[in-house]
DNA sequence: TTCTTTTTTTAGAATCGTTCTAAAAATCTT
DNA sequence: AAGATTTTTAGAACGATTCTAAAAAAAGAA
């Protein structure tokens, strides 16, 4: 997907055509907000808020039914590193995070920043389905 | 500290005394619960659960404040898995989990198990506090 | 277009894990 | 034991998220 800048409305359209979603005022609002040049990290109610402030009429709800459905999509990923919140990630390519704890921050760490020679052994029956690393920072 | 069985009393109050924390009934129990040979993941509900299994009369703001002492005095560590949930584990060595999806189980990856040869930069002023691998597996 | 069906949005209620509150109970000090 | 301090507790409160069910919007058919 072309995201060097914010996407056209029939770039938008394509966008739900792919994720198989209809195509609503309030999903190609989020989506407009969501997929551009930059790679993002936000939480629901972070979003809600910017919306609101950018004028659109949506509720939290939609919010968060449209990240659901956009992270079923593909299009968007979860991060969980801290409890009771969970941040959304715009990138959706295999990497890493650090987390700047003193002010809940999130930066992506590219995959091969971070290079890992030996894995444990899997359990028997299981495969991987994802690998994070999180390296948490403190401010000096 | 000796691990390699259930606590005696005097290595509880000797646990208690170095956390810097009063003796009580509720502080003892769990400590005896927790601090056995194996180390254990396990939910402050699920400690609960299995306190009042065990006939002991504790309170569940009981459990939560007695787990972030014993986090506090070092005993115990937090694992950020899954939205909504905290785990505790009495592995408090640098180490790391597999997670398995499908049932919410964690496995401990012991540190040398993981060798990580290239750290990305770190942000300038700020120091790592802490680096978590999570695995996360599913079912075949 | 208009009618009908299906999907989406929404406000507000409900839920879940966790924290807070303030009163009663337990522990420690003298 | 008396007094001071800390801990425990039940239940209220909280914050993030999900659910509900009714109104609104979108898609499809006529």
């Amino acid at each position: 997907m072309v995201r060097n800048m914010v996407l056209t409305t029939s770039e938008i359209d394509k966008l739900l055509d792919n994720a198989k979603l209809r195509h609503t005022k309030q999903r190609a609002q989020l989506a407009k907000m969501l997929f551009k040049a930059e790679n993002r990290h936000f939480t629901a109610e972070q979003l809600h808020k910017e919306a609101r402030t950018a004028g659109h009429t949506i509720s939290l709800a939609t919010i968060y039914n449209t990240l659901h459905q956009f992270r079923s999509a593909g299009l968007l990923r979860q991060v969980i590193v801290e409890p009771g919140k969970v941040y959304f990630d715009t990138n959706t390519e295999p990497h890493h995070h650090f987390y700047i704890e003193d002010d809940g921050e999130l930066l992506d760490v590219e995959r091969n920043e971070v290079k890992i020679s030996t894995l444990p052994e899997i359990p028997k029956n299981c495969n991987i389905q994802e690998m994070d690393v999180i390296i948490r920072l403190r401010k000096k």
